[in-house]
DNA sequence: GTCCATGCAAATAGTTTGCACCCGG
DNA sequence: CCGGGTGCAAACTATTTGCATGGAC
């Protein structure tokens, strides 16, 4: 089940392990994103966080987001032309686009795997892989 | 095997074929992307074009470039937040992609593919699965 | 008081738009 | 001539940088 709207001293909680020092901005941003599992573009969720009241500018969004991001609490997503997504679901699975909405989906299934992979280039090491099916309406 | 920097008549007949008026500016952007099997960023083809004199302006690769994918002689590969790649070999593939030197490559294995796909959301159709195997230098 | 991390205004980079111009009929 | 298509300057949007500020020791 997913953590609703989790307390300020729980997200600080968090951060402080992940060794980023809570101040407000960041425990707004936080408290933001973490209230559920989603996928939020910079945009998103700088709306979000302001909607009542200006609170956090632009760029401190996109550098939190990027700290983030390096301090592994979520993960950037690279689909869409247009913006990154970050994922709040920082298990490595994979992913559904819909083409037409632009929305991303968790693909939840275990099974789905990635057979016949060719031997790297000499050197090189699997970092990791991403799969995303597109889809739109029918 | 490629073909090496083809000659005007030979690129004009290939976007007439293609419903596109073959001027001055699209003979220059198509000979440099269809010299050969290649990946470029939009940036990365500017200053192919213009690397003996300024001939095609920044807009035009692109508007360019959305045109040719549009009419199926290239195809967008979204990998890297920084810039939109455009793949000339338009057979649908995977890519190997080089985090350190963002350098794409492609999978050539027709080997490669998914298993235990879940079936997809109510109402939507599959438009194509993309497989990324992100490496890097050991 | 000094130092370093932080937050944000301003700068930058990537891409799209709107319109002047040119070419074919 | 006239009209539609083209090319590009300028506008726009996403993201990063550099620096003034403030809190910790």
């Amino acid at each position: 089940m997913e953590t609703q709207t989790p307390d300020r001293s729980h997200v600080a909680e968090l951060l402080r392990q992940h060794d980023i020092i809570p101040t407000h901005q960041r425990l707004v941003i936080a408290k933001a994103l973490f209230s559920r599992r989603q996928h939020l573009s910079a945009d998103q969720l700088l709306a979000l966080v302001n909607q009542e009241h200006s609170e956090v500018s632009k760029a401190t969004i996109y550098n939190t987001l990027n700290l983030l991001e390096k301090k592994g609490l979520v993960r950037e997503v690279i689909i869409d032309p247009d913006r990154v997504f970050y994922d709040t679901y920082t298990i490595p699975h994979h992913h559904f686009f819909d083409v037409d909405s632009g929305m991303l989906m968790d693909i939840e299934s275990e099974e789905l795997r990635v057979e016949g992979l060719p031997k790297l280039p000499p050197g090189m090491i699997q970092e990791g892989v991403d799969i995303v099916v597109r889809i739109r309406h029918q």
